[in-house]
DNA sequence: ACTAGTATATAGTATTACTAAATAGCATCA
DNA sequence: TGATGCTATTTAGTAATACTATATACTAGT
């Protein structure tokens, strides 16, 4: 699927709290699991700005780990406020996509104009 | 519901083609219609960009009419391309919550750290 | 006159995901 | 040895979009 860059905003943030929900992780493997569940342009780049993001909001908790991959790896769990945030997240997702799918199948009525 | 801004961000076009499709309308109704839908902080302005969008994307046809109401109105009515843009945005919509929600229900595994 | 509701329009801002690239570690193969 | 490829973090700059806040203007009712 192309272009859905515009309609991922808002929602990629929740993403990566939800995959750091279950489990410690990192920057690279967030992005290949986005990349895994179909958004395959998410780049390295665009996670790291979300981290980063979680980070300076204090959703996170960190723990750099060496890997014999390559370089020592960034891991991040949620804390207490992360969960929080994520259920926010869920909640207002809950919210606009019920709307949005109220709105596609019909159910709002034409006003009548004079 | 609140701060819902960014989760709008790539959807709300879609909405105002999706109300234009239901017949002629203009900016300040399309406004109260998303507004009745649950979107309430959505405002004029908000609209305007979006209608001046689709006007600068030839996705609209324009017809100025006089009201008893106000100022007169700019009726919006979507041509060819604007319903061929909608369709497109209801592809990309079932592609990105299907997947969202593919994620929320737990259906993606953790991969294994080495 | 004044206010409220209707209605379009615009300048400027914040947020967010993108492109593109730099840096770096480790493994494998020529 | 060096060349490539995969892993992995980081950063500078850009594009897109919805927001705030305001200006303008028309009509109706008090």
């Amino acid at each position: 699927m192309e272009n859905i860059t515009e309609m991922l905003k808002g929602v990629l943030e929740g993403c990566v709290l939800e995959i750091i929900s279950r489990g410690e992780t990192y920057g690279y493997e967030i992005t290949q699991q986005l990349r895994e569940l179909g958004f395959t342009d998410v780049v390295e780049g665009t996670v790291y700005t979300i981290t980063m993001r979680l980070e300076k909001n204090n959703l996170v908790d960190i723990e750099k780990k060496p890997s014999t991959m390559g370089p020592p790896r960034k891991f991040y769990t949620l804390n207490a406020a992360g969960q929080e945030q994520l259920k926010i997240f869920w909640k207002k997702w809950e919210f606009v996509s019920s709307k949005i799918n109220e709105l596609k199948t019909n159910k709002i009525k034409r006003r009548e104009v004079k």
